[in-house]
DNA sequence: CGTCTTATTGACCATCCTCAAGCGACGTGG
DNA sequence: CCACGTCGCTTGAGGATGGTCAATAAGACG
């Protein structure tokens, strides 16, 4: 449990079919027919360096795309130069929505890694075939991508740093073993600290000091870009990391 | 501009067809046969009362509804009791989608006051008839929503209390005055003070005092449950208020 | 080895929270 | 008609969480 079962640079790597595969399968089981179908889509990668817009905001993007690899986020700049995240675009995620309309960006999405990302217009063009699985997969694609969000806005809203952070670990380790990157409560973590504070809404001074408490506590080992959760269940906990309750009776006047 | 000009409780009331009309046209020009169309829709009207659920987190609405009158929010319970709203559901915003695929609701939608909702099953209905402007508006109201989303992310990831606090108000006006519902920079505001903290992620007290604040700088007018900005441009200005900015290069390692 | 980036730590300070009490409006029952 | 309770707003005092500034360590890389 202590030993890293990674090492750093030598992270699985996944075709664009595979990662495909993968994010959908783990919404919605496919037929067998669907799954050799997403397969056999010619999927054309391209990479782009750290740093690179994938996406402008306010761009209409020419086709949709899926993230293959690296890791990139949606994010925003204030005019005065803070920056939030909003989101992460994890392997298997889309940058863009699959269908028409077409909706320009709502934020810009940046690579935080090296990526390759994939025209994903063949995978519309899967969607008009036999099975209902896949359409299925695709909203539920969309419902998870709104549960992050209000997840972000719960984190920042209502959580302490320690617990913003231990939610955030949760749920980056969960959506990367839904696509196969983790192993077990290993996973790779290419973040750099102020990159974590822009996620969380904090200052990168202040996420050093909460890693360090975490490991101190033990329930978090951090090196070399990859996170072990050493105590995943008293993580959960502390996090409130949970699906979320029917709100009861509130009002106002 | 410091006489108010509304008085309490003697809000403009619009019916169901007339909020659905401007909300819609508010976003895309229509042609005066689609405006027609909405007009003539048998929208059916329910009332609710304050706190009221109007729909529950993970429950898949029989058919979508907009809000006609009064306010609502979306909001999440954490285990320990804390609360955070995601964002505010004013006259004529939909609750749940207006088209199939269905999805759970992400989050609960609680009346925030007494309110009344439609049927919104037969505006659906029109978006097959001729035009082409209607299904951009609906279109246009996704993508405002998940704008939204991000604007209170970054408010509170970002923003200080103040910031915060002019910020909300600005959006509430603006979408207000989409409908009709604010006269300039006059519009009801019926939110409790502790309801504002929860959709600020901010404590009761802290809002009082904030509030106080915008009082004591000239900036705000705010009694018996109405608001007046009275230097919208120096509120805007400090509170970063503006259409987002594309990102520059950002990485990690 | 020198340089650049990222992580870490200390010291000090600001923002915001909690607790607690007081106030004013309103509605209710004696 | 007034005492009383309730609800929401307001204010003070003290404290905790998290931010800023600045210096140092630790890697990564040519």
């Amino acid at each position: 449990m202590s030993v890293l079962p990674f090492r750093a640079g030598a992270a699985a790597v996944l075709d664009a079919n595979a990662v495909a595969l993968r994010r959908l399968a783990s919404l919605v089981p496919l037929s067998a027919e669907e799954a050799k179908g997403v397969l056999a889509l010619p999927l054309a990668c391209r990479a782009s360096p750290v740093g690179s817009e994938l996406c402008a905001a306010g761009a209409i993007a020419p086709w949709p795309r899926v993230l293959v690899q690296g890791w990139a986020c949606r994010m925003r700049m204030l005019p005065d130069g803070r920056r939030q995240m909003f989101d992460l675009v994890l392997p298997g995620d889309l940058i863009g929505s699959l269908l028409p309309p077409y909706r320009p960006a709502a934020a810009a999405s940046v690579a935080l890694t090296p990526v390759e990302t994939a025209n994903a217009a063949p995978l519309a063009a899967l969607l008009a075939g036999p099975g209902e699985a896949l359409p299925a997969a695709l909203a539920a694609l969309d419902r998870q991508s709104e549960r992050l969000l209000l997840d972000q806005i719960t984190r920042l809203g209502r959580q302490t740093a320690y617990e913003r952070t231990a939610h955030l670990l949760i749920e980056i380790k969960c959506r990367l073993a839904a696509v196969g990157l983790a192993c077990g409560n290993a996973f790779p973590l290419p973040l750099r600290q102020d990159t974590i504070a822009d996620l969380l809404g904090l200052s990168v001074v202040h996420v050093n000091r909460t890693l360090q408490q975490m490991r101190r506590d033990r329930v978090l080992e951090l090196r070399g870009g990859v996170a072990v959760l050493l105590q995943p269940g008293r993580l959960q906990a502390e996090a409130g990391f949970d699906t979320p309750q029917p709100g009861p009776s509130y009002g106002a006047a």
